[in-house]
DNA sequence: GCACACCTCGGAAACGTTTCCCAGCATCCC
DNA sequence: GGGATGCTGGGAAACGTTTCCGAGGTGTGC
């Protein structure tokens, strides 16, 4: 931790026999004198020059810093995201800072509020849920901001969506196809966006198929393993009869299939499951578990290339993208 | 996108009718005046002022951030460093830069290059590969930094390391005790570091127990899901006579699952299998999964705190921390 | 050969803070 | 009551860049 001095573009300047100015305009590329290039060049390798970023920043106002808020990085889905919008900002030079926010809601706010201390230029938003207060930090942001999931239609941001009452449909319609007459669905938080969202696309799924939604069919899980396990032990032992499981996400999905496990019944002979998210999970567990992908991926990178645009400095009307579902059929709904 | 001027120091100096530097002092606490205090906030409030970051950390010389760079974020064992990383950094008002390298170690080099630029405070690295030039870059590094891997000795820098040498072994001796005795090995490429350590590991284990190394039990895949597999039904129809397999993380045993079951083999009646790091994976699985704990999270945890010691100015020297694995067994390998 | 345009480069002003230094004032002690 | 002491708050410098502006030099056209 030897505090050795960091050579500054006066040193540089000193050493090529020039003036900062044409320093600062040499490294930039705005100067046409070879010559010059070549001295700068070669005192900047003499005394081991790197611009300090931060001065630079104060100067230029833009930091080439984005931030990515979700909840917890440790669900598959936001993890996925992050796999993509990485790479995508780091191709264009933006370093990626990350916010989990635990399912704070204030924590939320707070990295928005904490936007107007511009240490980012822009901010990829995973709200869970979406408050009055979001929508009010929404309105003004002191940076660009991307929102990724649903949000009301006159929130003047960039917005991906997910399909996911579709998706749930779509879950639904092929259980329903594949002979399952006692669809029951261990949803999240009906307080949460993808919660209510899966809710009413169950819903839609069964009126679409003529089958009469039972509420007693339903339960509310926290969208973790344990709590699906738990839920689908709880529900199948008080309607033995159901013979398919659609878990809100892949996690409680894979929980239901521990617990009919648990209980002698056979996957997908006796009850077929199929999750959400298409997840890793999915595809490594026995019997691989049918899924529907929501396009975690590709919203990530849609939402980053979305930002760019904006970093850009195009003022056009804010987007609203919806990337659609896709079912992954595996065993568990055969 | 109305770029409203955001107000400054002196406007709020303006406002509260006092001078910049007090403004400054009552915000930082460095005065003692309620009076002053209070009309201070009391404009700050009225023009909606927030300190600008980026001048703060050119003058202070801290910018309040921390990045940490890896190989990939998918990999479970790096998000369990990150799931804890984050929240302690945050606790102490850090934020975190998140750096996804892709295995390239170029890329790696060029993430402790940039350093330089001062953009961040510190940094936690996770070398997937540690090459000379590595440790070269690590001999006067620009901020603190702090290693996850095994490090060569001499290099001055904090160290956690997991001791996976020490969990192969000790996987390897419950598969043992627990009545194998063909052990097959499905190993990372030999050329990473905890590849190395693995397999120093596994045959140390074997040795213990008294069984004969046999390099036609040894197999390398690529850390993956699919390359686990592949290697296991190859494995398998090669030498049925392979009781157990260990897997040099849980994807990779994961994957030997599937190819057993897909063999017709039993685990574990026929096959016991254990895998390493202990993910999620591992207990969400079926037949739930044993697997070597390596402690990923403690080691984050621990590569956080010890940067936040040098972040607070230690200048002791340079410490090693080695995390004991721990074996959770589960019904793979009873 | 001179006026003019153009280009290159240096000086200096910003960007928005923190902090050093010092003047002014009140307090205290002898 | 006067000088030393301590505290408070203002002015200004500094952090390390970029960029505006203008001076000087060079080339061009008449």
């Amino acid at each position: 931790m030897t505090q050795r001095h960091r050579p500054t573009i006066h040193e540089v300047a000193k050493v090529a026999g020039v003036s900062i100015s044409s320093v600062s305009r040499a490294l930039n590329g705005n100067t046409s004198n070879a010559d010059m290039v070549a001295r700068v060049n070669a005192a900047v390798q003499e005394v081991g020059y790197v611009p300090s970023m931060v001065a630079q920043s104060l100067k230029t106002r833009h930091t080439g810093q984005v931030a990515f808020a979700m909840e917890d990085i440790g669900n598959a889905a936001y993890l996925e995201m992050v796999r993509r919008i990485q790479p995508t900002l780091r191709e264009v030079g933006y370093r990626l800072l990350l916010h989990s926010t635990g399912a704070d809601a204030e924590d939320e706010l707070g990295v928005l509020a904490s936007l107007s201390q511009n240490y980012v230029d822009g901010l990829i938003l995973c709200p869970l849920r979406v408050t009055g207060r979001h929508v009010e930090a929404l309105r003004h942001p002191a940076v660009p901001v991307v929102v990724i999931g649903l949000l009301p239609d006159d929130v003047p941001v960039d917005n991906v969506r997910a399909d996911s009452r579709v998706g749930a449909r779509m879950a639904v319609e092929h259980l329903h196809e594949a002979g399952a007459r006692r669809i029951a669905f261990i949803d999240g938080p009906l307080d949460t966006v993808p919660g209510r969202a899966r809710h009413d696309g169950y819903r839609m799924g069964l009126e679409a198929c003529g089958l009469k939604p039972d509420d007693h069919l339903i339960r509310f899980a926290d969208f973790q393993f344990e709590g699906g396990r738990h839920s689908a032990r709880d529900l199948l032992t008080q309607h033995p009869d159901v013979d398919a499981v659609l878990g809100a996400n892949d996690l409680i999905a894979m929980g239901a299939m521990h617990a009919l496990r648990e209980l002698g019944r056979h996957v997908p002979g006796d009850v077929r499951v199929v999750g959400m998210d298409d997840t890793p999970l999915a595809a490594t567990s026995f019997p691989p578990m049918s899924s529907v992908s929501l396009g975690s991926a590709d919203r990530g990178r849609i939402a980053a290339e979305l930002l760019l645009r904006r970093l850009d400095g195009d003022g056009s009307p804010p987007e609203r993208v919806t990337v659609p579902p896709s079912l992954t059929i595996r065993e568990s709904s055969r």
